[in-house]
DNA sequence: TTTGCAATGTTAGCAGCTCTCACATATGTT
DNA sequence: AACATATGTGAGAGCTGCTAACATTGCAAA
C-alpha cells in the first residue's frame, strides 16, 4: 500500500512474472484514455502495452470497471493537491486565493479531460461510491476551508460555507465540462477560462457578500 | 425461419419490412440508455426490442455512434424547447425569466440524467460538431436572448451579452452535472438545486452588474 | 536447503458485440 | 407486368470481457 517506502524496484524480475503489473496497467490505461477517450478504452489494448495475457488483470482488479475506479481515485488525489497548492498561493482567506483554486481546477480538467470525465462521470445508478467517491470530499474540504477564511474576513459566519462554497464548484465544475465537451467553441470560441473563472467568481462573491450584508 | 408464426395476426402489413424503424430504434435506444447508461448501451439489444436483426439499423444509420449522434440532436431541440417557455413564464428581461430557465435546465438534466451526458458529453477529439451540435447553439441563444433582455433594463449594453450569459450556462451545467452524477451527495446532501441556481445566478447578477455600475 | 503454498501469470474458450456481405422481400414508378 | 430502389435477414469475421484449468515463481516454514 506504501509505494513511498523508499524501496528501489530494481529487484531481477523475470519475464513470467510482471512483477509491477497493477500499477503498469494503470499506466497503460491512462495513456490510452487520454488517447481514445474513457469510452473506447479496451481492456485488452491495455494487456497489449503492458506485455501480458488479456486474463492477466483479473488478478489485481475485479472486472474493468473496479480498474476504472482505481483511475479516478488516483485522479482525485491529485487534484486535491493541485487545489491546496494553488490556494496557498495566495494570502489565506482572499479572494484571489479562491480564484486560484477555480482556475486550477479547470486546469486540471483541460489537462486530463478524459480522466476528469472518469473522476465525475460515474454513472452507476447503484452505489455511485466507492474508494474513488472516497477521496472526492477531500477536494472539496480544501475548497471549503479556502471559503471559511474568506467568511471570517469579509463578516460572514462559517454556517453560510456551504451557500459560497456549492455555487463555487458549480462554476468551476460547468466551466471544466464545457470547455472539455467543445461547447464553448460554437458559442463564444476564444473564451478565456481563466479570466472566465476569475470574472464569474468575483461578481458572485461580490453579489453573494452584498446580500448577506442587508 | 419464423417458428411462431407471428403470433399477432391483428397486423395488415407484413412483419418484414418495420416501417418506422429509424424510430422505433431511437425509442429503444432512448429507454435503454435510461436504463443502463450510455456506455453499457448495446445496439444489438435495441434491435431485439424493436423485433429486428441486429444488421437492420444499418440501413438507416452508418454506425453505432451515428444513432446516439441523432439521439443527442433530438436531446437538444427538447430542450430548446423547455428553456423557451421556461423563459417565457416570467417578465421579459426580469431576473426571474433568467432563473426560471436554469431551473428548467436542470431539471431536464435530472429528468434525462444518461441522455443529458450524451448530449455534452461527445468525447470526440475529430470534429466534436455532427447534427448534433448543430442544434447545440439553438439552446444558448434563448439564454443569450434573455440576457440582453435583462442588460437594456438594467442599463448594461448588449455587448457585455457574453460575459453574462457564459458564466451562467457554466452554473446551471455545473449544477446539472454535479447533480446527475451524484457529486453533491457526499459534501451537502439534500441539496435543493431550485434553491442553488436562484442564489447563485442572483449572487452573480447582483455583482455583474455592481460592477458594470462602477 | 528443500518443500509446499499462495500469488501471479498463461492458454483455451465461451458468449456477446459491432459491422459487412450476399441475398430476400416489399414498395413504387413506368 | 417489370424493373429499380429501399429495407430487411442470415451468416460470419474480428473484436471484446471474462472464466476455468493449468504453469511458473517467490517466500517461508520444515
Amino acid at each position: 500500500m506504501d509505494t513511498s517506502g523508499g524501496g528501489e524496484e530494481t529487484a531481477k524480475k523475470s519475464n513470467y512474472h510482471h512483477g509491477h503489473l497493477r500499477e503498469a496497467l494503470l499506466d497503460a490505461a491512462h495513456l490510452l484514455i487520454a488517447e481514445h477517450g474513457p469510452a473506447d478504452f479496451t481492456l485488452a489494448e491495455a494487456c497489449r502495452r503492458a506485455g501480458v495475457s488479456t486474463a492477466a488483470p483479473y488478478r489485481h482488479f475485479a472486472d474493468r470497471s473496479a480498474l476504472i475506479d482505481a483511475l479516478a481515485a488516483r485522479g482525485f488525489t491529485r487534484l486535491t493537491e493541485r487545489l491546496r497548492t494553488a490556494r496557498d498561493r495566495h494570502e489565506q482567506g482572499s479572494v484571489q486565493s479562491i480564484v486560484s483554486m477555480g482556475q486550477a481546477y479547470v486546469a486540471f480538467a483541460a489537462a486530463e479531460p478524459a480522466l476528469f470525465r472518469l473522476m465525475f462521470g460515474r454513472h452507476r445508478l447503484p452505489p455511485p461510491t466507492e474508494q474513488a467517491m472516497a477521496e472526492g470530499p477531500g477536494c472539496f474540504n480544501v475548497l471549503l476551508e479556502a471559503v471559511v477564511a474568506w467568511l471570517s474576513k469579509t463578516g460572514g459566519t462559517p454556517a453560510e460555507q456551504l451557500d459560497i462554497a456549492v455555487p463555487l464548484w458549480t462554476i468551476v465544475h460547468g466551466t471544466s465540462h464545457l470547455l472539455i465537451d467543445h461547447d464553448f467553441d460554437n458559442v463564444a470560441p476564444g473564451t478565456d477560462v481563466d479570466e472566465l473563472v476569475a470574472r464569474a467568481t468575483e461578481a458572485f462573491l461580490a453579489g453573494a457578500s452584498a446580500k448577506g450584508r442587508e
